[in-house]
DNA sequence: GAGATTTTGGAATTTTTATTCCATTTTCGG
DNA sequence: CCGAAAATGGAATAAAAATTCCAAAATCTC
């Protein structure tokens, strides 16, 4: 059983492991496809794992990781334990003093500029965790549960988090449009009675994403903001205002907490009106 | 401090596991004090080893090392090395499991889901901070300022991220272009010698973003791949892979990891640019 | 669409590892 | 130096884990 077709013998790093799993991993039928995926990406816990362990991680059954780790190169699941109990070493600062470690890198450096955005990021969260008013994500949630199309407008740094809404809205099978601004044509006419619109900005707060929701609110459609505060100039043109708190490092939004607000509504508004038909989980 | 007596509960920390050994050290016969001694001192490799192993470490025999843990207040070694298993991954232990158990509860409510949003954002930067690699981020950077042109490309759930990097590159004055797959044009052309790429994908990974950086590795680019592990297969193609822990949830990403590495990148590129030139700070 | 081939899931088996038990040795107070 | 109590080592047992195997299901070929 001397198959040197692609198993030339078991990896000797955690380097070499990585490379045959990047090499393999396509031609692998489904359930080694998952074990590749989920052991791959969680390496540094095969050596504190069991097979049942990794095996429900993956979603598949521990005959399917004792499989994984054959086609890999290994005798069996132990041998490749091995590599990775001798390689460990453990993370043990934890959370905090990493971060406190990233952050104390030379000014400019990526490792230290990547420190201060997570902790922008971070920071973000917590005090939306503390501001977020349900009564207000409730009520632009309903808002736009009954709408037809949800019209999505957001310009320069709230463009990505248009976008991300676009296509949360189209796996979850919502219809929807991202007024993207192309060519500087604004669709003005896909504004329809009936409609709603979900219009994101932030200070300097975009003419272009004002002077839609005034066109929106004079045709008559629901319009719900995402802003930074209850009294931004989409206040007065809105049925219900998303306040978001967003912590910035130097000129740039870590967008965390705007994302985590979008989805949220997304995921909610996709679920509501999924419940009547038949809309993907 | 109130000593009453040595608590028979067994420690739920690490910190207090090593708080019962020091309390203990002095009034222990010989062989358990060998014990306390060697297990103390390589208390990080109890998560990876096996009764025997320990106790040869010790010099005693495996019956001593089970004593020594049920003197600390464990049911026995298992109790014990399960202590130290968690305390090394406690990181995301089981994010998918929790999530469908939501689901399955209070699908609708909106507060419940930006309750688990912010936390699987909050989790993933946690992740990052522990898993970045400050050589791979300088590899990425030093490759990507050295080059004409930043293409960045990105499609899908990638994209707003590849839309917020073109957005930061323009503050910065970095040149750079969006690929954005407009009418199914690639632009391929306008991958010059001389110019770089940024390419993100996650899985599924996108056809079409693959395919680009092939055609760049092809035209001798220097090609950056965020993605999100090291055997993605973007790997192969790229002079430096940057990845990305980040809970997925079926179609849903956070993006905050994403995000927080993307901007990381973008301005140390913008920065270490500017240095030679007069670029904004 | 029938047959061949690959892939899969789970039960059965083997191996490893943890745990208990007890006969023997050591320690210590008198 | 004797007897009681504690400590010890190793063999025996129990538990858990890894590994194999095979029938059923899925996929591919012609």
């Amino acid at each position: 059983m001397d198959d040197q077709e692609t198993a030339d013998r078991a990896p000797t790093t955690v380097e070499e492991f990585h490379e045959r799993l990047a090499a393999l991993a396509d031609r692998l039928p489904k359930r080694l496809r998952q074990c590749a995926e989920y052991i791959g990406a969680n390496a540094d816990r095969i050596a504190v794992s069991t097979v049942a362990e990794l095996a429900a991680g993956a979603d598949v059954p521990p005959s399917a990781v004792m499989r994984f780790c054959q086609i890999v190169g290994f005798s069996g699941f132990s041998e490749m334990q091995r590599l990775f109990r001798e390689a460990y070493a453990p993370v043990w600062p934890d959370y905090a003093t990493r971060l406190q470690a990233l952050k104390e890198k030379d000014a400019g450096s990526p490792a230290a500029l990547l420190g201060e955005f997570i902790e922008a990021g971070r920071l973000s969260l917590e005090a939306l965790a503390q501001s977020a008013d349900e009564a207000v994500l409730n009520r632009a949630v309903s808002v736009l549960s009954h709408v037809n199309t949800v019209h999505v407008v957001g310009f320069r740094r709230a463009f990505p988090v248009a976008s991300y809404l676009a296509y949360v809205f189209e796996k979850m099978s919502v219809p929807s449009m991202l007024h993207d601004g192309l060519g500087q044509m604004t669709h003005r006419g896909a504004l329809r009675p009936g409609d709603g619109l979900l219009a994101i900005t932030f200070p300097p707060y975009s003419r272009e994403t004002l002077s839609l929701a005034e066109d929106a609110r004079a045709r008559g459609l629901a319009v719900v903001a995402l802003t930074d505060r209850l009294s931004s100039p989409l206040a007065t043109l809105s049925d219900a205002v998303v306040p978001v708190p967003e912590v910035d490092f130097g000129s740039f939004r870590s967008l965390s907490a705007t994302i985590a607000v979008a989805m949220a509504l997304a995921v909610a508004i996709g679920t509501r009106r999924g419940d009547g038909e038949n809309a993907r989980p």
